[in-house]
DNA sequence: CTGAAAGCGCTAACAG
DNA sequence: CTGTTAGCGCTTTCAG
């Protein structure tokens, strides 16, 4: 292992001058550099990050927290983001919460957070009062929808306007009877699938439609897998429904195995819609008719409020919601013009 | 920032005290340990992971590099490792090379290698030359296919086993002319796209059956909207095909999209066979016939890898190759019986 | 069972 | 432009 010392040695120079190298600081001579640079090409120096951060306290690092790495949006979020960070000389690592609310207190404990100069969170199992009672030293920005207190800076999609705009098109393409895979119709505090559900029900009740517990297919994991057992047993169960609102994309996937293992052709005898807009989706057969809550932009204003942080600890909480647009596929019909458009 | 001595001073012992607490060690008193975790608790302590790092060398956590974090596969692992971790105290950070030379050898500068206690490796972009520059002293297991110094620890799957697997299953179904989408026949060092080509050539051989480069189709970043354009294109261009091999259960899918584009059916006119056996593989319509590697084991025989040279930093390397299964879905016919199997 | 001293490798602050 | 000094917060080592 060598250290920033033996290489000031070899080179005949002090270790500050060293760092000074190292750090692309303007105050060492043209020669005195070259000199160093070579030393350090000669001993395969490389420096020890974990001192540099003990002592300046900065790490370049981002963590991203997440529930699961095997959720499709999960792994594209942190795809994108770790694109958008190497631009700027940071790195992105990722850790997996796990789901769990203890494993998410754990990886939110302070020493973890500490590791980074930054983090961003999307967190859900944790509450209000989770979130409250930490008081981390390190800039955070949430991603998702739970209840947060004020004072943290976060962003989050457009969830209600996106699922009334995916339910006003199942209705617009002719659906009569349609029902939110994975919607929840009330919970302690708001979360994806309560503001999703909220959505959904806002579209049915202006059209006059029926949006009752009947029509809602609940979901824990919002796995592929349980989506489609739980939609297969529904239908099987005698739920009868022309169109289905899934609460996200991969949730729809599952759905899409699940009315065919029912039975049910899509677009045909039910029409469904997504949220997330997942690369995959596009190249599903059919296609996935979903909601696009504009990736980039999002990854975008992330960082921008990770930065206004770093650059300033004091900034004040801002709350970004993105702007979110309908995505025509495969598992909507044709605009049904035979049945009035409502709105 | 609450640090460590001032929890001794409130707690009226030595640093030392607090350290040996916070460790678990059995040299204190169980008066004394309980009045230390006492003032942590009401100061609120945590303690400074960078300090204890760079003063102990431990760091606890398990590093995962990974091309891309939105290649299905990559999420998968990242997430079968990090629950196989937890149980053992570690902790897994997933960091994406990005799948360029550049970035992956940044990752894996001594730098940034020395801040895990050890290393997972699922490299692309490097080659043989690459690694036998790094000599890192830390422990790394490599998961994947290309050639390696033979210093490496490594993991791999059966690729060229699994491949003539799936290709056999193809042929026995009735498959005459069958293409391989993402096959590469030649390249400097073996990767998994050579691999799983041979295995698929040999089935082919075998069976008396042609494996011209005409039936290759290349692909470059294996992603779903490569390999459903370039298969969309080859049929398009004329290539006539009964059965296709898809190196990876994700260009499957881009394939099935692809396929379909081209007006073929799957598996009516054509079939269609994988490899990974992805969690999302299982819930295609129809579900996608494919080589599963194994997971759990190939999880488990990297992480014995690991703790074998975090026991013993002389620990000679040892190379071990996952055993394949074949899973049979609804992207092939059921089997042939009018043509004669082969073998 | 508890404590004092030393130092991990680096950088901030200042002196020359 | 370069060097010296001090110390980040912890754990190792050794002494009581």
């Amino acid at each position: 292992m060598v250290t920033m010392s033996e290489v000031a040695r070899a080179a005949g120079v002090s270790v500050m001058t060293v760092s000074n190298v190292l750090n692309g600081r303007s105050n060492v001579g043209a020669d005195t550099r070259l000199r160093v640079l070579e030393v350090v090409e000669e001993l395969g120096y490389e420096i020890n990050l974990t001192a540099r951060r003990l002592r300046s306290g900065r790490t370049g690092t981002i963590g991203l927290i997440v529930p699961q790495f095997d959720l499709h949006y999960y792994g594209e979020l942190a795809s994108r983001i770790s694109e958008a960070l190497a631009p700027e000389g940071m790195h992105l690592v990722v850790e997996q919460s796990g789901a769990s609310r203890e494993r998410e207190l754990s990886a939110l404990s302070l020493a973890r957070l500490q590791q980074y100069d930054g983090v961003l969170l999307s967190a859900v199992g944790l509450d209000m009062a989770d979130l409250e009672r930490i008081h981390p030293d390190v800039p955070i920005v949430l991603l998702g929808e739970q209840a947060v207190p004020d004072r943290y800076h976060r962003v989050r999609m457009g969830n209600v306007v996106g699922s009334r705009l995916a339910t006003e098109h199942l209705i617009r393409c002719g659906a009569h009877r349609i029902a939110v895979l994975g919607g929840k119709l009330s919970a302690p505090h708001p979360e994806m699938a309560t503001c999703r559900a909220q959505g959904w029900s806002q579209a049915l009740e202006q059209a006059g439609l029926p949006h009752d517990p009947g029509l809602v297919i609940p979901l824990t994991t919002y796995s592929i897998a349980e989506a489609r057992a739980a939609v297969a047993t529904a239908i099987d169960g005698g739920l009868e429904v022309d169109g289905m609102f899934a609460v996200t994309d991969e949730v729809a996937i599952g759905a899409l195995a699940g009315l065919h293992d029912a039975g049910l052709r899509v677009p045909d005898d039910v029409q469904l819609a997504g949220f997330d807009n997942l690369g995959i989706s596009e190249h599903l057969v059919p296609g996935l008719t979903t909601i696009d809550p504009g990736h980039p932009v999002m990854v975008a204003e992330a960082l921008r409020l990770l930065r206004r942080q770093l650059e300033d600890r004091e900034a004040g909480p801002e709350h970004v919601v993105g702007d979110v647009s309908l995505i025509v596929r495969g598992t909507t019909r044709a605009r049904d013009t035979s049945s009035p458009a409502p709105g």
